[in-house]
DNA sequence: TCTGAAATCTAAAACGTTATAGATTTTTCT
DNA sequence: AGAAAAATCTATAACGTTTTAGATTTCAGA
């Protein structure tokens, strides 16, 4: 195919550096404006034209600039990850981290992470975000049931989706493993076991999973007839000492205590440390239910009943839902709920 | 004290909307480019001026806009994170990420994260980010001893640091756990405790500090006289039941193996599980050495042998790496080496 | 063939910043 | 005091994009 110039624009076509609109323009003979509104597919341009420009911005390989795009519109094209501290669940964060930026990177947005410590404000992060315009919408997680970061991005107006649900679930997009069937489904699962005198290690008590987890292991309880304690003065967010010490002082206080259920692996773990302290035997006297979501527990205590929650279904949902919120801002927030299944259970 | 406006411009003033140079340019009654100039100290800003300009950003609470700043000068006041797929070792991403993130909230820089996948091209996140100029640096992690990622940034001097060396390490900003002294160490330490039939679990091969961490044990072996085996087709990065297999298939064939070196936490509760199938018992007749990030390994299996690799450590030294590489392009690039110390065994 | 509407394009302006060159004022020196 | 030099500030332009209003062309209808 032999190239032959004729009416584009002969002065032009310099192609150094990054092509822009501008180039686009000298090499189509077109205005600017034109250009741009060719590519976003405006109504006042002609189909012909359209087919030309998008040729020439394919063949060059056209890029928007997102400085200019975010000075003019105010889009940031950035999605900001705010994580709260967590003590041990890293593995956990990690594959949200990773499940987030892959779903995104089949849109225009970026990941941006923003953790903040255990002494920091957890709303200073929000604040700079919303006040600077730092993102066009936040991803949160380990949310409370009244959380103040919440309340705040409602107030707000700004897009946002969680982790976890709150108070004001209805008004807002979020994902949450549901922790009520989880709990339900723990109890059972014991109780199968023949155990049915359990004691719960819940999340930190303002978490709001945590209160699901009560909940669901509770009236699971007084459905079939288990007992079910829920362990006081200590929370499977904890460190790992702290746990092994608490659960072997309540299995020594209570010797008729034949299981245990926790929503995180690595609490699991110092549980069953803290069982054998007690001097119960994992599998065969006291039988230990966990949520997990890396394969590691159950591959290393094989004897700890697992259940798999999956992380990355909860980062690609969150990616999504504030996608769409963004494109589609007046539509219903999107709500996921992972439920737990026989399929999870002890998976490999 | 009593606002009595004199010579500033009567006129403006208006605090709608986020505050810009423009804001201050009409509350001071001086140019923008004064402002901006004086701003960033200008010497040719009297001090007067400065000083009177500073307040009135620190009153209103002025932040440049980044769209701004991004337009005129193309600094994009972003740090990449690239992440290579890994397998298992997921909290050392966590603790990476937010060490790196923690370290950048004390500058102008935000850190967005792109990882990859297994199957995806290591190159295409890394084109992308130069040719688009989509951030002002990139951290990449996983490093391989003939890494195209840093040939291909060193070529197009564009500013990064790596986690791990590779072959042209002189020439770019790392910072690097020192396998070869971890190596040195562990057979010592097994030595010490009467190991001296030693197999490693030697990482993927093509990562550059599997050469070390064989280099180190190799040597230190031929220098106290302990024979040491690099176990084949399997590394410390595959699935969890591979190693277990292997390690167990591996012990079974040499019942006078008495000691196991392996670099990752998971990938050493793997092996003790192998080790146990051997009919091994860990501590007594067989040890495991093994570096870990958490402390989740040393609290679950007391009788392995730990040392601490502080994940986060290297998350700060890489972010302080290239935020002093931007700020001065020619110094010397930045290179810091974590050695293993007595003070990190089987920390608490 | 002419009028008015529809279709299609362009010109100008703006988002917030900074670099450059030029203008103005102040200071210094003779 | 007057001129040159230094100090200090301002005007203009540009980065790349999109919105608005306006210009031009095309076409239907009379």
């Amino acid at each position: 195919m032999t190239e032959t110039p004729q009416k584009p624009d002969q002065k032009a076509a310099r192609v150094i550096g990054k092509p822009t609109l501008k180039t686009i323009s000298k090499l189509s003979g077109l205005a600017i404006p034109t250009v741009s509104r060719a590519l976003s597919d405006a109504p006042d341009i002609s189909e012909k034209t359209k087919e030309k420009i998008r040729e020439i911005a394919a063949e060059i390989g056209y890029v928007p600039n997102r400085a200019g795009v975010r000075l003019r519109t105010g889009k940031t094209l950035v999605i900001s990850l705010i994580l709260a501290p967590d003590s041990e669940l890293m593995p956990h964060t990690a594959q949200l981290i990773t499940s987030i930026a892959q779903t995104l990177r089949e849109t225009p947005y970026h990941l941006n992470v923003t953790p903040y410590l255990p002494d920091d404000d957890p709303m200073k992060p929000i604040r700079q975000i919303v006040e600077n315009r730092l993102a066009d919408a936040v991803i949160l997680n380990r949310t409370q049931a009244d959380d103040p970061r919440v309340a705040y991005l409602l107030d707000k107006k700004f897009p946002f989706a969680t982790h976890g649900r709150t108070n004001m679930s209805e008004r807002h997009a979020y994902f949450d493993y549901d922790n009520t069937a989880f709990g339900d489904f723990a109890v059972r699962h014991l109780a199968e076991k023949g155990r049915k005198s359990i004691v719960l290690l819940a999340p930190m008590r303002n978490q709001v999973y945590a209160t699901h987890m009560i909940q669901g292991t509770l009236d699971a309880a007084t459905d079939i007839g288990s007992t079910l304690t829920v362990l006081d003065g200590v929370n499977s967010d904890e460190k790992i000492e702290d746990i092994r010490k608490a659960i072997a002082l309540h299995l020594r206080l209570n010797p008729e205590c034949d299981g245990l259920i926790c929503g995180s692996g690595v609490a699991a773990m110092a549980a069953a440390v803290g069982a054998a302290d007690a001097g119960r035997n994992i599998g065969v006297d006291f039988d230990i239910f966990s949520k997990e979501a890396t394969s590691i527990l159950r591959f290393c205590h094989p004897n700890i009943l697992t259940i798999r929650e999956d992380v990355s279904e909860a980062g690609k949902f969150l990616a999504n839902a504030v996608v769409s919120a963004l494109s589609d801002p007046d539509a219903a927030p999107k709500q996921g709920l992972q439920v737990p299944s026989e399929a999870d259970l002890n998976f490999a």
